[in-house]
DNA sequence: TTCAATTAGTGGCATATGCCACTTTCTCCG
DNA sequence: CGGAGAAAGTGGCATATGCCACTAATTGAA
């Protein structure tokens, strides 16, 4: 158990994974400052950007959030017009989200931004192990964790 | 290059990051859930145990955390009687933090649910692959990545 | 058709994190 | 010794995220 290390030092996954998220975070925001856009606004936009004209459901599951953190997320972005909601033609309590011209220009402003840093990051650590950590942290992400709540018994 | 995927789906490092450590930030939530404490909190109060009564910026640097947001974070926790501060004797500018007893307490208590956590993620990632992953992303945490600020002509 | 259960979002509240502008202490150099 | 500049925190402000309690809209079954 090499006990050689600090004792007990943080083994724990989530600890590990919070802490890489503030340093790459800040490296991605870095990059992106100039557009205005945090790296959390920009994943949110693109995500939007890929999706046809999205519920805010299905943008929360795909990207693993809480819905109602996606709706205060996405405030600030509908706020500065970059985004914009309408219901949805057959159920009303789905509401759509699209990007506004100005959002697809702010999202092509910083897509180059964002290559810059993304390249950066790719050349520090290889774009192979970098795919290959992306590819761990969705599986980690898609492992669909439970704690054992009690009852299965349902 | 494999347009057979979702067109340019997110390969954003950072975004990945953030999906998983959303993932499995609720995972460790609902585990530490009954302690009262999230998951964050236990991984600060963690750090703090491990140290020796270290000062704000040292362990703001180890969890590569903003001072401030440090500072903040570390409100709630004050108010609730596990941590305290006190200044350091030879510098009056360091402030230096340890677990009260109530929060050794409550470190003990969470470190119990937190271990059934670990155990289970690990059971299903696998512990080797647990270890990688740590390693990789420590790795990316202190690569110390900085965006061409221009100007190294200084 | 009508009402209970379900589904999709909203709003309020609390913590997590960062950046920036200050204030307080120290350090160090002239 | 005295003042310029560095170092460590604090506070304010803004976004990121979650949970919970509600409301509105839909669905399903009696």
């Amino acid at each position: 158990m090499t006990e050689a290390r600090k004792p007990g030092f943080s083994d724990c996954n989530n600890a590990t994974l919070r802490r890489a998220a503030r340093s790459l975070g800040r490296f991605y925001d870095d990059a992106l400052a100039p557009s205005g856009l945090k790296s959390t606004q920009f994943g949110l936009i693109f995500q939007i950007h890929i999706s046809d004209e999205p519920a805010m459901g299905t943008i929360a599951e795909a990207m693993i959030m809480d819905l109602s953190a996606l709706g205060h997320t996405l405030k600030p972005l509908i706020r500065d017009g970059y985004v914009e909601t309408f219901a949805d033609k057959d159920d009303r309590r789905v509401k759509r989200v699209r990007l506004t011209p100005q959002g697809q220009a702010k999202l092509d402003e910083a897509l180059k931004l964002w290559s810059v840093a993304q390249r950066e990051f790719e050349d520090k650590v290889g774009a192979e192990q970098a795919a290959k950590l992306r590819a761990a942290l969705d599986a980690v992400a898609d492992l669909n964790l439970e704690m054992p709540t009690a009852a299965p018994s349902n």
